[in-house]
DNA sequence: TATGAATGAGGCTTCATTCAT
DNA sequence: AATGAATGAAGCCTCATTCAT
């Protein structure tokens, strides 16, 4: 390993280390509450070090967002492009959300505050879901209707089952019980 | 006007003078960065008299939220308690909602983040509509289902088309189409 | 009753609530930290009507000390006045003081910080102090010596050890101890 | 001089600039009213610095005890231990005291207010003091009596008649008169 | 005289950020 | 790049006091 791409992985350390100490304080603290001085606490690094990488707390926060963004849309992506059925179209994202929020259910927030701040990466996995309820449409998986209203509908629900799944649902019963709902209402929504 | 009652009002006065000045801080800045200082700056009082009314920036936060829930709970109730088909169950409540959101299109918050601090107004908001989700199943209005799960799927798509009403959505076209989709939803459940 | 002097009587009436409610607080919080809205929280009236009585916390303080050093100056003015040799101007004076102490150890302060602000009246107690032990010097009671510095040193040992009364001492027997080292003392001193 | 004791000395620096500060700020509005704000702008310092090096008004002023204790303290230890005579004893504790308080007189407070709060380093010296005259018993330089109220009377006519060596009285003089009334004192108590 | 809400000065403290080392 | 003390703006909040009722 040369000193250069030595220095190279102390810098992704200590961005990681910065990272799960916002993590871990957020959920502690919530956002509104925590501060960057919290988060360099939790951290065995100086304050100042903390301005190399991120400029401020909103900044950090963002990261995380993104990192789990980043994570979990391609998941979906694949799940959503693959499917061959209604069925499967909605069982296999259902799915893949909510087990992804069961693997880290570690993270659980003790605040029981919800906070979303949603950053490019989070908008853009809106994006996506839109694009690809379009293309199901097009490929006939999915009724013509309202793509919009659809896509928050399909959101609003997987968000709140998400927040039944961390604190200890099961995973593949949610799915199910989303799956059917969706199912059987799809196929009641009037022609638009 | 009795001497005491003219101090009594000017006391709710302030305690709306107060609210309202933080409705608006909170729309303007969110709730993350608003701060006291800037809810007093909001208002012709002084600082100190912000703290005869509220404790914190939190406390105002819930009353807020309690006012809203104070005022959206008994709609939504008697939407549900009086519907004698699903279909107007359903609609009923939806419509209910959408129509408050729409009315209240003014307070919209221009930040594009979304706090969600459940006050006990508030939580008790929905355990109302889970006591009443399993009413309605008792009358043979509803099938027999998980009743958290279908509480939180009403509540996360009533919440997500809440944004699009926000944003300038139909009322009557959103309250059909989020019936439609649990008309159809709910036939396909399989019985619990 | 006159109605006049009915109105009298709850002028002293919250005169005193004040002032005790001051000595509760004074014992619990110390003078520097106690503030005055803590004593008007420790009575049932209202803030206003603190300054009908007292202008400041600083003045209630000194009322307090002047209540006091109104009580036991006579006592000890008696004491001194009326002793007829040495040793019934040490121990009558001594047993006064150290009496009070006992009787009053009620009060005990919780704080132990000791903050003395003397007030006109306690400062005219030290006055008093040094007119009869120069009056007694001319008696021939004491012998000749620096009436200033004798002032001193008997104040200092008294105060002293009433802090130890304070905690539990016997009052006869810390007035037999310091009888007799001023006993012995006066008698060693070098003429002046 | 390295990189880091250049800081370390800027650091002890300003540690004493705070010190000194806060010694003329106590001296020239006494403990109670005085305040941080007070201290601070007694500094070239900006006021987050204060909180870098004190949490409190009460720490600073537990610090100049401990100062004042720390510096006094080995001088009266000195002069007790090495003392070969009661004589010695007392005059050589007296005459350090006094003249200590007189070296200092320019830190002497124009408030004529007595604030005491006393720090463990004080304490210590109280406890120094008893433990000192324990041995002298042992060593037969005191006679035997009750060791705590003679620590009592020892310092309370110390610390009256060091009031007066802040007003010009003069050390010798002082600490000969205090001398003569122990001796004579210490003669005629009764042997406990 | 008593009341108690309103006032706003001002104390306390933390914070994000900088910058010399 | 890392450090961590210094900075001072600015938030928080309490306080003494006033004054309309």
């Amino acid at each position: 390993m040369t000193a250069s791409s030595r220095r190279e992985q102390t810098k992704i350390q200590n961005r990681e280390t910065i990272l799960a100490a916002a993590r871990q304080v957020f959920a502690q603290l919530g956002f509104a509450t925590a501060t960057v001085r919290d988060i360099i606490r939790a951290t065995p690094l100086a304050s100042g070090t903390f301005y190399n990488y991120f400029k401020s707390k909103e900044e950090v926060y963002q990261a995380l967002r993104d990192e789990v963004a980043l994570k979990v849309r391609p998941r979906l992506r694949e799940a959503r492009r693959t499917a061959s059925s209604r069925d499967e179209f909605l069982a296999g994202s259902f799915r893949a959300f909510f087990q992804f929020v069961a693997d880290n259910r570690g993270d659980v927030q003790p605040v029981p505050e919800r906070f979303r701040m949603d950053s490019a990466e989070v908008l853009a996995g809106f994006a996506e879901l839109r694009e690809d309820i379009a293309a199901a449409m097009a490929r006939g998986l999915l009724p013509q209707t309202d793509v919009a209203a659809l896509g928050a509908a399909l959101t609003g629900v997987a968000f709140e089952l998400a927040e039944r799944i961390k604190a200890g649902d099961d995973v593949e019963a949610t799915t199910q019980f989303a799956t059917a709902l969706f199912l059987g209402g799809l196929a009641a929504l009037p022609k638009s």
